[in-house]
Parts: C-alpha cells; structure tokens; sequence
DNA sequence: CGACATGATTGTCT
DNA sequence: AGACAATCATGTCG
C-alpha cells in the first residue's frame, strides 16, 4: 500500500538497473523543491541509494524463493494436522481456511517488516543528503554584493519581483527560491537590527551612488575598482527607517 | 572551541 | 502564494 508507493518512487522498486537512477533524481528533484544539484554530491546519494536497492531485491529474492516454499509446506503441514483431527471432532472448512489465512498474513508480514525496514533506511538516507541545511556554503562574494546592492537599492521597498528574482538568480548563479530565501532573510534581520547594517547600508548607498554618477556622467573614466567608500564619515544613508517593512 | 554569520526549513498568518 | 518569525545546521573567524 502506502510502503509499495514510496518505494517506487524512491526508485528501490521499481524497474531494474537503468530506471534507478532516473527515478531516484526525478524523486529527489520533485521532493526536493530546491532544486540545487551538484551531481557529483548527487552521484553519492545515488549509490547509497542503489546499494539499499540491492539488498531490498536480494532479501525480497529470497523471501520469494524461500518463503512460498515454506509457506505452502506449512499449509499443507497444518492442512494434515487439521485432518488428522477431523476424525475425532468435526472441522468445518471455514475453520480451515481461517488457518491458511492466518498463515499467509503472517507470511506476507514478513515481507512488510522487509519493506518497511527498507523504507525507514531510504528515509534516514534522503535526511542525510538532501536536507540542504547539512551542506549549506555561503554564497560567493560576487552574488552577495550583487544582492546587497539590490538590496540597499530598493530599501524602500525590498521586495524584488518574480522577474527581477529570476534575473538575480541569473546574474548571482543561484536558484530563484535562493534568492527569495536571500532577501526574505535580509528583510528579517536587517528590520531586526537597524544599526548592525548601518555600515554595510552606507557602503551600498554610496557606491550605487557613484555607479549612477559615472554612468549618467557618460564617461568610461574613473571607476574606482576597490574602495568608493564615502570620504570620511557617515553621509546620511538614504534609508527611510520605517516603511514597508512591518 | 565558542560566538556569531548565514543559508535553509518550518509553522503561521494573511 | 508570499511574507514573516523562529529555529536549525553549518561556515567562519578570533
């Protein structure tokens, strides 16, 4: 029931060997949301995975060789037993197929326990690898500044949308829900604590500032490549205090 | 190693 | 659906 479904698509299930790793990217790109993946960590993750598909088909194999044996050997053992006794009381044949359906559901059990087991080991491997807060790297310096600089830009308000998103995402090489993670943060912490980003603010402020003047001044001329910062100390930073931010 | 920074997730509200 | 708030788990710096 609900085990055979995620064990197909977890891909352990399914088709033999080539549909596997299909479907096991396929699940975790579906489940994942997130989509962020670096097939050299997902190959990992593929081949644990493959190795729990192994021995799911191994034990599965066995069971299915040894225990259609033993399950029909014990019908027919508890079969006679029941026979034996119908000549000192009456049997009703309800009352053996009652037996022979008792034996079969603990049989079948059996190959649950197999399932199950199986499944909670896909699950502990999945939590492992694809919670990305377990291999979380801060974003290059380039897409922060890029996003900073978006950020302070619109301060008024920062909340960029779909398309200006997707072409952050673009210019930063992150996904688009990275970017809304990105700014949802920001707003967070930035409304938090005001004056821990009043440095960073005035930075962006300013160097925004001197990027609109050289380009509306049209010359390719002076851009200073590392510090625009402003002369001496804090320039009114041009953020409105409240605003939008609740 | 501890404290803080930071990206991601979860739950709740609207 | 998207925003916010709290929280988690990891990165990073001293």
């Amino acid at each position: 029931m609900r085990l055979d479904n995620m064990l197909l698509a977890e891909g352990v299930s399914g088709p033999e060997k080539g549909g596997g790793s299909a479907a096991a990217a396929a699940a975790a790109a579906a489940s994942g949301g997130v989509g962020a993946d670096n097939s050299a960590e997902h190959s990992d993750y593929r081949a644990k995975l493959s190795q729990i598909r192994q021995i799911y088909h191994t034990e599965l194999e066995k069971y299915e060789q040894v225990s259609k044996h033993a399950c029909n050997e014990f019908t027919t053992h508890v079969m006679n037993l029941l026979r034996e006794q119908s000549r000192t009381r009456p049997i009703s044949p309800k009352e053996i197929e009652r037996m022979v359906g008792i034996i079969h559901r603990k049989f079948s059990s059996i190959q649950m326990q197999l399932k199950q087991s199986t499944c909670e080991a896909v699950m502990i491997l999945r939590s492992r690898f694809l919670d990305a807060r377990r291999k979380r790297r801060n974003f290059n310096k380039q897409a922060t500044e890029i996003l900073n600089e978006y950020f302070y830009s619109h301060l008024s308000n920062p909340y960029p949308s779909e398309e200006a998103k997707e072409e952050l995402a673009k210019k930063c090489s992150i996904t688009v829900s990275q970017v809304s993670n990105w700014f949802g943060n920001k707003r967070i912490r930035y409304k938090k604590n005001i004056g821990k980003f009043q440095e960073e603010a005035n930075m962006y402020a300013a160097r925004t500032a001197v990027n609109a003047a050289s380009v509306s001044a049209h010359g390719s001329q002076a851009n200073s490549p590392s510090t625009p910062n402003s002369a001496g100390g804090y320039p009114s930073p041009c953020y409105q205090p409240d605003r939008r931010i609740q």
